[in-house]
DNA sequence: GCGGCATGCGACACCACATCTCGGG
DNA sequence: TGCCCGAGATGTGGTGTCGCATGCC
């Protein structure tokens, strides 16, 4: 039994929509994204069957369950045999679809009942079922957005895979192996990574294209800062405290750490929330001046210069984005490749689980500064059809200057 | 090195009103 | 104890404004 429908808490939720960070039975789902042009636009994917918090990436054949990148990645990256579990990528939707045509894009889901259309007011016309679009296609595909790199990583995922729209494990970890084998920063001579089920070759500059090397946000020094000062405490990071605990501990330990040598004297606790604001920044994630407070390389040229491993992860991260994409910051995380520097001296670190909790520590970020939350959806709702001049609300009846209800705004 | 100016960016106020909360009857 | 009612508080999003930080001359 999965979790209730946050708007109507009586049906089982069966979709979650990111926009609205909520998750909705299908009938609660169409009235609610049928209210305006734009509540029609937010783009809704299946629940996770394990957690039933988190929107579903993936479809496992083998289990016949919808996971979340975490609960897929928790399920199959142990066991051989589960790793192996034929897995399809779930396309998600905006719009208002019908019964049917929901089953048309999920077709492995049995559950959709049959409703009538006709309290969707404008129907099939504005609906759009994002077929080409992988499973973190939150938003719209093409904008010069973090998605785009993740849509890459998806697309690079089905080049390992003889099978459209979806994936195994054994290409996952392909990926993963291409970015622990590849040194974007050095060479460029063709490389070979075994994936269990295909070899394949690597080409550094697909690579590059994929990481987006110059959209810088988070640094893989980052990662180093967070996880890489002494890996003993490993422990300690999956507890309640989390990460939280991981920074007392590295500013008490942290200068005598063989990864924390080169760190400025600020404390990395410092540094980081320093970045965080300067990632959350967002509004311009090319900063076009060089060395501003958007530029973390720049306020951190010992550690640029410390690590080769200087990638950017930017375009992957949920905090450079959640204050700009809420939409799309969860599944950011959520669709964030498992990949990590290795290599490193600091890098005894399992990689397993070490990835595990850089997601859990993102999450928890996200949750506590960055993820603006309604509380209110109907409030939302309302709001979103309110009439405005320049921004403000206006007594129904007067004259106004943007219109909701109308995709072309006047002013 | 210092001051003035330009630019960029974050924070915040503003608006209407449906909805929520809470105390009193 | 539970219900009803009314007053007050709350929250919602797009835009403009202000102040601070930074860079340049």
């Amino acid at each position: 039994m999965g979790a209730l429908c946050d708007f109507c808490a009586e049906q089982r939720s069966m979709v979650y929509c990111r926009s609205d960070a909520a998750s909705l039975c299908l009938s609660c789902d169409r009235n609610v994204h049928s209210a305006n042009a734009l509540s029609r636009r937010h783009s809704r994917t299946l629940l996770c069957d394990r957690c039933f918090s988190q929107p579903s990436i993936v479809r496992c054949i083998e289990e016949n369950v919808s996971l979340c990148h975490n609960c897929d990645w928790n399920g199959h990256r142990d066991s051989a045999s589960a790793s192996e579990h034929k897995r399809q990528t779930i396309n998600c939707y905006s719009g208002c679809p019908s019964a049917a045509e929901l089953s048309r894009i999920w077709s492995f889901v049995r559950e959709f009942p049959s409703e009538d259309d006709s309290n969707c007011e404008q129907g099939m016309g504005l609906m759009s079922i994002n077929e080409n679009w992988a499973s973190t296609c939150w938003g719209e595909p093409g904008s010069n957005s973090n998605q785009d790199v993740i849509m890459n990583q998806m697309d690079t995922m089905d080049k390992f895979n003889p099978w459209i729209g979806s994936y195994s494990a054994s290409s996952a970890n392909a990926l993963q192996n291409r970015a622990q084998q590849a040194d974007p920063m050095q060479s460029t001579a063709p490389k070979l990574c075994g994936s269990g089920t295909k070899e394949v070759e690597i080409r550094k500059s697909d690579f590059n294209e994929d990481f987006q090397v110059d959209d810088v946000d988070l640094t893989l020094e980052d990662y180093e800062e967070l996880f890489g000062g002494s890996h003993n405490y490993s422990g300690q990071l999956f507890d309640d405290a989390g990460i939280d605990s991981f920074f007392d501990l590295k500013e008490t330990s942290g200068a005598n750490s063989n990864c924390q040598g080169d760190i400025p004297e600020e404390s990395s606790a410092g540094c980081i929330k320093s970045r965080q604001q300067a990632c959350s920044n967002g509004a311009d994630p090319l900063p076009s001046n060089p060395g501003s407070k958007a530029d973390p390389s720049a306020s951190f040229p010992a550690r640029q210069a410390h690590s080769s491993l200087s990638l950017s992860f930017s375009g992957l991260t949920g905090e450079s984005s959640a204050g700009d994409y809420p939409e799309m910051s969860s599944m950011l995380l959520m669709g964030e490749p498992p990949w990590y520097p290795t290599g490193h001296e600091c890098s005894s670190f399992p990689a397993a689980n070490r990835d595990s909790a850089v997601m859990r520590y993102k999450e928890k970020k996200k949750t506590r500064k960055f993820d603006k939350k309604i509380r209110y959806a109907s409030r939302k709702a309302r709001a979103d059809v309110r009439r405005r001049v320049k921004g403000r609300f206006v007594k129904a009846g007067e004259a106004y200057d943007y219109d909701p209800l109308c995709q072309t705004r006047s002013y």
